[in-house]
DNA sequence: AGGTGATCTTACGTGCACGTAAGCTAGACG
DNA sequence: CGTCTAGCTTACGTGCACGTAAGATCACCT
């Protein structure tokens, strides 16, 4: 089978890897509704479609909106329909999600300019002490980033 | 008093209204560390420095840092100094956050963009059904966003 | 037959960022 | 004088997004 048919199917772990994320993870957007992969018996297959899809969580995910506001969009694509009114809403949110995402572009470059600031500090620091130190890496010093069980929010 | 002078202090009432944000948010900031005003007698008396640090908490909130990495980022501006190795560890961290925000920044455009698509779909599909819904604000249709316990992350 | 690996379900546990009483103080007001 | 109003502390509760066993299934390998 060609792999890279429109017809290809992905393994949960494949996703997993594909998109650096924990087979937990899938099933818990599954749980909520944002994915709704085929049975293979009791396996999970994964279509381009919910390829796709998981591509648009985590999109989401990194910029700050909540599973289930993910889930209100997604729903949009399956449109088809739900009451005008309910469009309305929807377009609503999404028209004030709109201004909320860009003025968050707006805090990134403020942060962004706060972190280069910061660097810049250290940087002069690090170059009258320890000069040798300052082309390092995160992982030449430390392990690894731990990734704990958190997500914050960004409305 | 002037209102306006360095030497003008904050209640928390203050902070809270022109920020938008609860009294208990502010207190448990205080816990963490990321902020200490002065006290009179038991109430707390903010700074124009510690209206400086809160407004740099909640705009690296909005970017999805979690508070101890907005405390360390806010610890360096006391910087004086820590061992050169700690230094160079939040260095790297740092240099890490910035890649993140600005991929973060892509992702942001990404999502803008799908949402105007998303919202260029119902406004054609509302022009043709219900078109005196087009312009409703949020408000018009439901009360107003409650803002839940949450607040998820985005490294 | 036994073992390894990927998958599954069920279900309790975790970390973060607060929310939400409950009960106490201290100044301001009529 | 009582009673708001603003503030405080202590402490348990909450919502979200998963983490983490525990135990079972099935394919494939040796």
């Amino acid at each position: 089978m060609e792999l890279r048919s429109p017809a290809r199917t992905f393994t949960i772990r494949q996703l997993c890897q594909e998109f650096d994320c924990t087979a937990r993870a899938l099933r818990f957007y599954e749980d909520k509704g944002l994915i709704s992969p085929e049975r293979d018996g009791m396996n999970r297959v994964y279509s381009y479609k919910d390829r796709a899809r998981l591509q648009l969580i985590l999109r989401g995910k990194r910029v700050g909106l909540a599973l289930s506001e993910i889930g209100e969009i997604l729903d949009l694509y399956e449109l088809g329909d739900g009451g005008a009114t309910q469009n309305a809403i929807s377009l609503a949110k999404f028209r004030d999600r709109i201004q909320a995402l860009e003025s968050q572009r707006l805090d990134i470059d403020l942060a962004v300019g706060v972190l280069k600031e910061a660097c810049s500090r250290l940087e002069d620091h690090l170059r009258s002490t320890r000069p040798e130190l300052l082309e390092q890496p995160v992982e030449a010093i430390r392990p690894r980033r731990p990734r704990p069980g958190e997500m914050r929010r960004a409305g």
